[in-house]
DNA sequence: CTTAAAATTTAGGCTAGTCTAAATTTTTGT
DNA sequence: ACAAAAATTTAGACTAGCCTAAATTTTAAG
């Protein structure tokens, strides 16, 4: 029951759930892994048959690895336990966005039940983190998110701003400049032929044009 | 400047600050360490070894150790986390005071200087921790404590609880059953000479006995 | 369908941090 | 002051995580 996992091989479970949910396949390669961690291939390997042995994945030699329950399990939870220090850090304590990855990389390892519990509560039982992310529940329950990047939507209209696809410094800070946050009420007036450029209002500002790449990183919903 | 130190080396400077300020002594045994952080000797001394090429302690073999400045600053950061995420555990999550020690334990590893200047002043940049302890400042310097046990009192009188020798999860929970916190007004109006009890008054409660052993780990100061 | 390229694993080595057992140094008791 | 006891260090071994280089397996291209 009470296998205890490091906080590498906790790492390792969160890289698989990540990789399995990103490319919607649910065997994930040595390779795959290993650029997500950056390290090598080999390192991988050693530490997939670690993993195999505590019974947190299942693992075929060259085919690839996927989680069992109970690797889910542990990645979930470890998931839940980032977004939650990401809403503490921007909420309580008025981080940016584009400053918290790093250090709730570092507070995601912290153990203790009952501490994730109090802070849930703490924080009002928060549904999304500060980026739109899903929160999973206590029990692993995750909302699938159904939003879709703006620039599939090729018509104009109204949408809400919903997350991000790119998790950069970078790309949330241009987010910030243009001054886009979540929730905010997206109206596209015009789709550039030539470039693939949005021409698009924000709630109800001055018009401003979105590049495909920025429309590609934007997830967005219908607006109701 | 920016040597990476390790968890494990915070935690062995953090034992060689608690011990020295302990005793009394700026020397430090090997096997005073190896106690204190449950550890064989023959562990110490390798570590020993590493901390003194590192230019953190001052090592002498057979001799003791004691802190370079470097060490006492990193010993002192490590110290000021502690107690800062103690004060958030109880003050915003409503830990008890008896609950907070091994979670923050964890807490006091995570490295980022931003996140701790922002919880001192979300915490209202707090002087003491949950059990009186006084937090050191942003510039390592940490306010002495005059504070003696109740029992060093020989003398009836008002005294203030401002803290505590002991630490244990039991002492705690016996003084939260007795009714004792931290800036509670004791009024001693008898000293038993045949056990050393203490006949105390708890604000303006009914009196109790408090046995030595408990007088002795209580710290007060004369009241005002 | 065969072979070159790519992906993966194996073999062997490194460091940090732990241990036990043996050797050494310091302290203490008479 | 010297022998026994206590404290400390050295030597050698182990595990987790990482590496490089070589071997193996799978995939892909002609």
């Amino acid at each position: 029951m009470c296998v205890i996992i490091s906080l590498t091989e906790e790492n390792y479970l969160k890289a698989i759930y990540t990789l399995s949910h990103l490319f919607e396949e649910s065997e994930v390669s040595t390779n795959q892994i290993s650029d997500h961690l950056n390290n090598k291939a080999a390192t991988v390997t050693d530490m997939l048959k670690r993993l195999a042995e505590k019974k947190l994945i299942h693992y075929i030699p060259y085919q690839g690895v996927k989680l069992t329950e109970k690797g889910r399990q542990t990645a979930i939870k470890v998931i839940r336990k980032h977004r939650l220090w990401e809403v503490f850090l921007v909420d309580k304590l008025q981080f940016k966005w584009d400053e918290v990855h790093e250090i709730a990389e570092q507070l995601e390892h912290i153990n203790s039940d009952e501490l994730i519990q109090r802070l849930d509560k703490f924080l009002g039982k928060p549904k999304f983190d500060p980026h739109g992310d899903p929160i999973p529940d206590a029990n692993g329950q995750l909302n699938v998110v159904k939003a879709i990047p703006l620039n599939q939507h090729k018509i104009k209209g109204q949408f809400t701003f919903v997350g991000v696809c790119e998790h950069s410094k970078t790309f949330l800070q241009h987010l910030t400049s243009i001054g886009l946050k979540i929730g905010d009420v997206l109206k596209v007036e015009e789709i550039n032929e030539f470039d693939n450029s949005f021409k698009v209002k924000i709630n109800k500002n001055n018009s401003q044009f979105f590049s495909n790449k920025v429309a590609s990183n934007i997830l967005v919903e219908i607006k109701k």
